[in-house]
DNA sequence: CTAGGTCCTAAACCTAACTTTAGCTCAAGA
DNA sequence: TCTTGAGCTAAAGTTAGGTTTAGGACCTAG
């Protein structure tokens, strides 16, 4: 059971129903920042568990660690967060997401005209060629739709 | 330049885009499948140039190579696809494509609802919990809305 | 006070989707 | 003919996002 100097990490994976082996990869990866009992325990606050269900949340939407990390920097690290930091991130959040969806729905819609069609001619093919075929040199996985993970989202609020 | 008698994995590189080795890696993934000349060289029919394209457009649609094996199924392997063909697949390839952002669509409705309000009340939230929460044991990366990369799409178009 | 459950770290392993490297053969132009 | 580029194979490396394992340390109920 939780005291008053924080929540385990046992307990946080138990309410989070994520790994515990997952909670410290994303301590490694600075998305929680918990401190240490004196035995060298991790403790973490209450409020990381709203914290680690938004990170589940982002990664259902296809973010990547480095993207929800700066979705995360609106948050105050120091004081537990209000109902309005979270809404504010979720604005922040959501404008990303429409945006995600709209590329979605737009090459949809020049499906139609370009393989749709049985033509696919390259040169020509808004498919074949949205924007920004140029990037993507190097090794290790393809990412969806020119989402970099290496790119940490703005947080772009007031300063 | 290209003989009657194919075109080789260099030339086929060229007018894709993809590097040679990652071609030869959609041969081992059986995405395309080559013949080999008298000194062992593979030779590709010039529409493969097409079919690669596919595999690259479906890619950016965030579809994996198992995935996109199991659309390319329904386009004949013998013969050159005809503009009928193309289209068939087009239409398979749509209605995943309409499935995936209708899902997208409905997460973010949620969020307002959700995380927008603040509450984060997870055990309720539908976000938090939508549909199939239970599944992804083991390791690897994690998906992109649910589709494993072992599930092949079925061809699913006339016997 | 001790047994067992938690927790710790570091390192190795895993997958998808490729690239790089090493060492060799094939092909084509000067 | 010779040399240089293109191809070939097999094996190892890379990245993201974790998990598994090994070998200890802590802590809490009985």
């Amino acid at each position: 059971m939780p005291q008053s100097a924080g929540i385990s990490i046992g307990y946080l994976a138990e309410r989070t129903g994520l790994a515990v082996s997952a909670i410290r990869y994303y301590e490694a990866q600075g998305l929680v920042e918990p401190w240490r009992n004196a035995g060298g325990q991790r403790r973490f606050q209450r409020a990381d568990i709203r914290r680690l269900s938004f990170i589940m949340i982002a990664q259902q939407f296809g973010f990547s660690l480095p993207q929800i990390r700066g979705f995360l920097k609106s948050l105050p690290g120091s004081r537990t967060p209000t109902k309005d930091d979270w809404a504010r991130i979720s604005e922040n959040f959501r404008s990303h997401l429409d945006q995600r969806i709209e590329t979605l729905v737009k090459l949809r819609d020049n499906l139609d005209g370009c393989i749709g069609c049985g033509c696919l001619s390259l040169p020509n093919c808004k498919l074949y060629n949205p924007e920004d075929r140029a990037a993507q040199k190097g090794q290790g996985p393809r990412y969806l739709m020119g989402d970099r993970p290496e790119t940490e989202m703005a947080a772009e609020n007031d300063p």
